[in-house]
DNA sequence: GATGAATGAGGGTTCATTCAT
DNA sequence: AATGAATGAACCCTCATTCAT
């Protein structure tokens, strides 16, 4: 458990790694494992509580007492996930003294490695169909989630300017558009799940390129 | 909601040889119509077949003297939308002896204009919603919508390539990246419906920027 | 039962052979045609107006032009098949000078021949179903039908005592006893569709037992 | 109805070795038999699970807590009652030593006094209208009820030939001839509804005339 | 006479949710 | 804390029937 910076939507959080799970915590830990899987199977709309409950080996009385409704259980399910693709995927960079090129192709790697991840692409596609009707959730997917990545490239790009590698208007923005050319056209059609998983290697060979072509714009 | 929503979708229809649409062919238009409200207000899973008729002022048994069934409406509605999606976005280009930027500018503009209209964005978060249930009605999206304007994208590029304008391994891939850029990471956010539409200010600058990158590493 | 002669329920019988039949009631007999497949297929209840259109390759306006509803549908046809099974199950008797046995015999197989005829058996099949709601239809079949053979038997078996070759109380009771032993118990099992139709020679096989037993009791 | 039909079959229950019913096994009896009155009187088709549920005095959504479909239910309604007639109608024969006229008529009488049994006449006639529909439930009630009857009665001829007191090819076939002859054209009748249940007397004489019958043509 | 679009009641079924045990 | 029976509203869909054309 890194603890990653100040979270402003967790508000159940334990306070860090040594905490002993209660058993209650455990039970509604195993709660949301089983309701992601049946989410990402079934879709929201169609997962149901029954067959939540059936897959627990319980009842769908304790389901709700642990979660007000499923909407509910679905919110939790993303908050867990978001905290685990955070962790996972925008893990400390490792960055003095490394050439530029290297420090971003390990992060262009590793995101595309979690974002095609059998259960970060479910959740964006989940989060998405739901995002008219609730809006939060969404905006907590991304906050806890993606925006975690783009501020961490973010400080680094800002420190590579100052050392004099990059030269760019805005850090920020620079920022997600490296994201962006690492998706590629192929998280758009992955989206719409024309498409398998890129393997390691295609993730290799987009981060590679995406480096290229952003350096060549603002690289010195 | 931003300004470039504001289009109304239903104007175009060019009468084209000699088109006379019958009562029927009017009425099953004007139910894909309120469908169409319905399912970008509730979702494709939330909308009810009686809230949509209950909409049109008729019964549901109307609505299935036209479709055989809520996806089959589904289906005709994205259909519908599609087709004018890509007349509109892809129209074909003036590419004769006008500068690359101008060409990529004029193309990257449109694509995004409508890209980012009210319903082009919602039909896109309604069909990554059920891409995993009905994949089926994701590749008539694809392959109606945006396949065509990448396709017509890559038929450029071809030429230009052979002008010597530009210089690449593969059109079809450079294609995607075009666009991609074109989206920016704006458009992951506003997939998740966190952020309003662009204006058409931002859709220039965006473009613009994009053909900047683009041309920075294609270009001659 | 009373007197079979005066038919109580058929309303409709044309006159005999000569009848010009006008396109209306060619298309009425159209009509019930393909009903008759259609309630056969299907059964009474879940046969729809709809589909006895479409097959018909006429509108449902059609049908209710012709009949007042789907009973009325329903009893028409049933009426029509009653007519036919009583013409062709119990076509005169030629009695004179024959023996018993053969003439039994002549009777028990045309009577099984067409009691087994796809369209009799769902013809019992839908009338059994309907039996409790319709009791009228089920009088009417039988009236028209069963009881007409049975009413035939029972004036050769008057008049066989009469002869001398039979001995037995009641010719009425013998009668049906005749026929009983002619269905047998493979009839108890076909209407309930337990197995496939007899052939010929098992209803050969059938008859001459039964007019064995038959005889056994009652010959001389 | 007749005097046979007055027969409560519900309470003859053994309660074997040690069955003790649950309040869910009570509840779920209850459905039955709301259920079976509603089949019989509406017939499969026509019977909805909405005034099931009606009468019962519950909501729709009980039903399909005990039973997956409105057929589900159908078939456990028609298994149930079939224990029931299994059990009382084919009661173990007592043989030894009996005239085989006696047996027979013993026998004979009981399996009338069942068939013409209320609850066996609308089963039989509800059966008989899905038979085309589902052919298993035919079998399921063919199986349950009559075949174990037939095979009980072929069991005891068997022993009569060995012990030399009928002569006959095949025993199953005269087993199923003295059924049929039990059940007379009147069966046939009373199947279409159009008389009342035969009254103890008819069906004394009825089997009476059967055995007479039975023992001419295979007596010794 | 024929049509077929429109209807609206009702079909079976599902499911989130509650609450007494 | 856990249960699971009960609920009832809402779901998608069907269909006999009507009626203006």
């Amino acid at each position: 458990m890194g603890p990653v910076n100040k979270k402003p939507y967790g508000t159940v959080r334990k306070l860090s790694t040594t905490v002993l799970k209660t058993p209650k915590d455990q039970r509604r830990d195993a709660i949301i494992e089983v309701a992601r899987e049946v989410f990402f199977e079934e879709g929201y709309a169609a997962a149901s509580m029954s067959s939540i409950a059936a897959r627990l080996g319980g009842s769908k009385g304790t389901l709700y007492n642990y979660f007000r409704s499923k909407e509910d259980l679905f919110a939790a399910q993303v908050h867990k996930d978001c905290d685990r693709f955070a962790e996972a995927a925008f893990a400390p960079l490792e960055t003095d003294r490394r050439p530029i090129a290297e420090v971003l192709t390990q992060l262009g790697e590793r995101y595309l490695e979690h974002l095609y991840s059998d259960w970060a692409m479910r959740t964006y596609r989940v989060v998405v169909a739901e995002a008219i009707r609730s809006p939060e959730l969404a905006r907590l997917f991304y906050e806890i989630g993606p925006a975690q990545g783009l501020k961490r490239l973010e400080v680094y790009l800002e420190s590579a300017r100052t050392a004099g590698l990059v030269e760019m208007e805005d850090c920020a923005v620079a920022a997600g558009e490296f994201l962006t050319l690492c998706r590629g056209h192929q998280h758009f059609i992955y989206s719409l799940n024309l498409r398998e998983a890129p393997t390691m290697e295609q993730i290799t060979a987009q981060t590679r390129h995406a480096v290229r072509l952003f350096l060549k714009s603002y690289g010195i």
